[in-house]
DNA sequence: GTCTATAATACGATAGAC
DNA sequence: GTCTATCGTATTATAGAC
């Protein structure tokens, strides 16, 4: 684990944005949380903003190992289990994963006030959607293109928003898990019904 | 509309809310954007924090409005009908709309870091999910209670998340749309194949 | 109730020594 | 690479006149 300082800045950011939010995130709480100066933050990085965007690099990176990464790895497992790990892997109470949560919501959020930010969230999602549709894909493979893909965006949308909830303490990690399999049910059982339009072609 | 000083203050910060967040409000600009100086909105609010406080109170109150409000009032209407409206009124591109619903997603985003917004978000929230419980009721009155309140906690979230995506310019406003007339033909559908399990109590 | 200052401070960012 | 010290400014909040 011989990180770099860099590196050290930028977990220090993403503890930060988590028990603070983007917005809320002051350089020097990002330099006492590592550690260090205020004025070495600004030798490794040039201004606030670009410490932003690196952080949010990173944890969009970290979450591609815990969620995105695994499917592809285990493309020989039940995809159905596959499917279910992916998207309740969000819900657990383990620092990592709650700053990850946290960061990510905060970044929607943030995005809505800020253009230069929906580019990269644009970018991340149409990866996280992809990869959803094709595990769905291999659930059903009956099932229509354009119809796997709405069912992606369906379950990304339900996954944020109960994240959200559980977040901010309206609902018990439990319930949101539940809620979450029981979307991932009625999902892929609206797959299993509707009938493959081009099945003939 | 001889609204007071204060209703005025708050309008003009629902305004500011709606296009720079939360977060980014400052006194200064409410004060402009209401016409008067930062002392007059300091003689009526105690703090920065206390307008915040009532400007979300305000805004809550006006989504009640035009959302909640209305299925009670044609109560005889095609409830199927009331329940799609319901939904997608938060999808229009009018000011009004709009402020409203980014307000509610920067409320929603703002409740993680904050436990004192919390509360007044859990209410609003409970309430919003029982109208649409009765709503889903007098739609499929043999779905038993519990199957409709997740139904209606799942459409909640949905809602939110596409919102949060249509105001990042993620989606287009005719496709959230679709998405979340789909989202509830797909529950509604879950509902009418739910048999009631205390059928025969 | 409303204004024009202005105080007080929090914050981003840099200079310059080591 | 790293620090201490500090500058400049944006922002909250108040004092005091009208």
């Amino acid at each position: 684990m011989g990180a770099d300082r860099r590196t050290e800045i930028l977990r220090a950011a993403a503890r930060v944005i988590a028990r603070h939010g983007v917005r809320g995130l002051r350089v020097a709480e990002v330099a006492a949380e590592a550690g260090i100066s205020t004025a070495l933050v600004y030798y490794h990085f040039k201004d606030r903003a670009g410490i932003l965007h690196r952080t949010l690099e990173f944890i969009s990176d970290r979450a591609e190992r815990y969620t995105a990464a695994h499917p592809r790895r285990e493309r020989d497992g039940d995809p159905r289990r596959d499917l279910e790990r992916s998207l309740l892997l969000e819900f657990q109470d383990r620092p990592e994963v709650r700053e990850n949560s946290t960061a990510w919501g905060e970044l929607q959020a943030t995005a809505v006030f800020d253009p230069e930010l929906r580019e990269a969230l644009a970018e991340a999602r149409l990866i996280w959607i992809g990869e959803l549709t094709d595990t769905l894909g291999r659930i059903h493979p009956a099932a229509p293109e354009p119809a796997r893909t709405v069912a992606a965006e369906r379950l990304t949308a339900t996954l944020e928003a109960l994240s959200t909830r559980w977040l901010s303490e309206l609902l018990p990690l439990g319930h949101a898990r539940e809620l979450m399999r029981d979307a991932i049910a009625v999902e892929l059982a609206q797959l299993a019904r509707q009938p493959a339009v081009t099945v003939f072609d």
